[in-house]
DNA sequence: GGAAAACAACCAAGCGCTTGCTTGTTTTTG
DNA sequence: CAAAAACAAGCAAGCGCTTGGTTGTTTTCC
């Protein structure tokens, strides 16, 4: 369906991968590029021939996912006209990121952000701020259909945080599947009319 | 009213109280000792003197948010019979540790877990499980009470995590005051009736 | 009740080790 | 046979933590 976020073919997507995976399970500042080098089967001099420093991978690793979630939300908008469809699209994506192939990455993205320095930050920024309209445009047409009565903007930091710290928690593969985390995710926002 | 988590009084309290400042603004693993002995204006090997590692201030840290949360939920809860002023009290306690004067300690509490040991975790699991025992008893009568329809471990776990990730983005002193983003969750949980 | 012992708090110095990264050379590969 | 990818070796800086010793304040005890 969507091509890999890294692509195994080439050395230097191998090595981002394999950074993402080790930054998402012990944190950017605790892992060290020797590390990183042994993941991939090299050593860690020989690493530097493919990314000019360790600041480099986070920052690679997050403008990967920073533009595919955009692209994936995108695309799942395009083919969605009802609010609530729309709702729930924006729910399957964030999920389907966070626990599905490209979880570790995506963990990165969330929970390293502090680790990248200030001027790079800014630069993801932007992508960022891309993706988040999307987000605002959908809840706001959502309260317009009368299916939330929250102020979007106050509605998106609350659902986005609620996803986000799923990934503190839930575990795929076992009695709950993706699918029914983000119905569970949708009814939180949508209770049943009454 | 309530103590601060830290003493200022105790050079200890003091020693602490700057780690979590420095461990909350720059992650655990990125602070050195040094710094956290600038910080309370003593050499690095002195801070030895008072904790026995780098880590072990991280765990006393989080030890001590951890008894406070739940001697403050406790306390909130043995005022408040009804369902919803209970439901309140949840989101009002956690809010004001996230937002307040021990800010620094529950954001390190929040986001530096995966820094502590396995077997440190281990400890101070215990009673982190016993602040959300009274989440779940809360959520529970909520929902017998009709406040709900969402399962309760599901509901508490969705909202702690927008609670927790307010941290990102709510700065206090704006506009919207702790009050009234107490109030906000609140609708996010018990949407008006209609 | 006053000398002796203990203690808490710190400094100055530095040890052993790890860190991110560089350099020069060799191997692999299209 | 060149370009890409890796190795081997190591540097400078910084890391957590230890050591031995100096203060000033309590506590102990005859």
């Amino acid at each position: 369906m969507t091509p890999p976020l890294f692509d195994p073919e080439k050395p230097r997507d191998r090595l981002l991968s394999a950074a993402a995976r080790l930054f998402h399970r012990q944190g950017f500042a605790a892992t060290t590029v020797r590390e990183i080098g042994a993941e991939v089967g090299i050593l860690s001099g020989s690493l530097f021939h493919h990314v000019k420093s360790k600041e480099d991978m986070l920052f690679a690793v997050m403008e990967r996912v920073i533009s595919a979630m955009h692209d994936a939300l995108r695309a799942e908008l395009a083919s969605a006209s009802d609010p609530q469809t729309r709702l729930r699209a924006l729910i399957s994506v964030e999920l389907r990121y966070l626990h599905g192939p490209a979880a570790d990455a995506t963990g990165v993205l969330f929970h390293e952000w502090r680790a990248l320095s200030e001027a790079r930050r800014a630069v993801l920024l932007d992508g960022r701020s891309a993706y988040f309209a999307l987000w605002q445009q959908v809840l706001t047409d959502a309260q317009t259909a009368g299916l939330t009565t929250l102020d979007p903007t106050m509605l998106r930091q609350f659902l986005h945080g609620a996803l986000a710290w799923t990934s503190f928690w839930y575990k795929p593969g076992g009695a709950l599947d993706l699918e029914a985390l983000t119905d569970q995710a949708l009814t939180l926002v949508l209770p049943p009319l009454r």
